[in-house]
DNA sequence: ATTCAGTCCTGAAAGC
DNA sequence: TGCTTTCAGGACTGAA
């Protein structure tokens, strides 16, 4: 389940190795894999023939890469399963693969998407003049924005009528952050996820951001994470983080903190991993 | 305006 | 054994 960590670390694979490439040939195999691109499959190849491409950028768990003098770029969302795997031409197909690039170049290297799920995609998009594609101008900045504004942040919360998981989940707040994330950073600030934003106090806010931070970074340095080898690498290496997790997946199991059995809760069609004893849930729902 | 449930998808695992 | 059900969940859509 790549998040904004694992995203960054296929974004980090990109600029390695296709930067700067020339698109040779696109084939896209399946039609819901480019259903942002609107003018469809055909025409998102056609675009792209030729075309030189630049150095992928980031925000949140979205990627894209600028296709050089066309003010337009190729934007990439990984959902569930998605990967970006740079393959010898010779490496046969993948199961899943649903969009192959082809490079005019001698590197013998080709792009692939593959995607068991099929929540993710590419597609091809305007970009305003700051080179973000137009259609994720609602994307929040991430927390490894520098421009991201902690105070704004916080006062944020404090305007919502919302419970923190839900907003840190909310890519219009703060982007990047998905459900295990969240249950990381929750679980190290001793936050309950159903705790109301609107009383968030600054230096809890300051915590919190903290702590996601510091869970990214620490995913970010081993490359990821990886639970069932449905996101690989744009190398094909699986992130090894999820030996690492303190709560997400780990029902049962006892806190680290206080030895605690964590608890899981049916939440918004997923879970939420707790610890019953480290994040009192707040007084009354509802 | 804001919040929130429903929807898409495939395959592993659990249930019967 | 083999079929059916459940679960994983990001982000968009449209309803309340």
């Amino acid at each position: 389940m790549p998040e904004l960590p694992e995203v960054e670390v296929v974004r980090r694979g990109l600029e390695r190795w296709v930067a700067h490439r020339t698109v040779a040939e696109v084939e896209v195999l399946h039609p819901r894999s480019v259903r942002r691109h609107l003018a469809g499959g055909d025409d998102f190849a056609h675009r792209l023939k030729g075309q030189r491409i630049g150095t992928p950028s980031r925000r949140g768990k979205y990627l894209w890469i600028p296709v050089d003098t066309t003010g337009t770029a190729i934007l990439a969302h990984l959902g569930m399963s998605g990967q970006l795997l740079v393959q010898p031409h010779q490496s046969p197909d993948e199961k899943h693969l649903r969009i192959r690039v082809r490079f005019d170049d001698a590197l013998a290297t080709e792009l692939r998407f593959v995607d068991q799920r099929t929540f993710g995609g590419l597609s091809l998009h305007e970009t305003a003049p700051d080179g973000l594609p137009d259609v994720i101008a609602h994307i929040a900045r991430d927390p490894f924005d520098p421009l991201f504004d902690d105070e704004a942040f916080h006062q944020a919360l404090r305007r919502k009528r919302t419970t923190i998981k839900r907003a840190l989940l909310d890519q219009s707040l703060i982007s990047g952050v998905g459900n295990i994330y969240a249950d990381e950073a929750l679980w190290r600030s001793r936050i309950h996820y159903e705790r109301p934003t609107a009383g968030f106090t600054r230096p809890r806010t300051a915590e919190l951001l903290g702590h996601i931070r510091d869970v990214m970074n620490a995913a970010l340095a081993v490359g990821g994470t990886s639970f069932d080898s449905l996101y690989v690498n744009v190398n094909g290496e699986s992130g090894y983080f999820d030996r690492s997790l303190d709560a997400y997946g780990r029902e049962g199991e006892p806190c680290r903190r206080c030895t605690t059995p964590l608890r899981r809760r049916p939440w918004m069609n997923r879970s939420s991993y707790f610890c019953p004893s480290c994040q009192r849930a707040p007084r009354v729902s509802s």
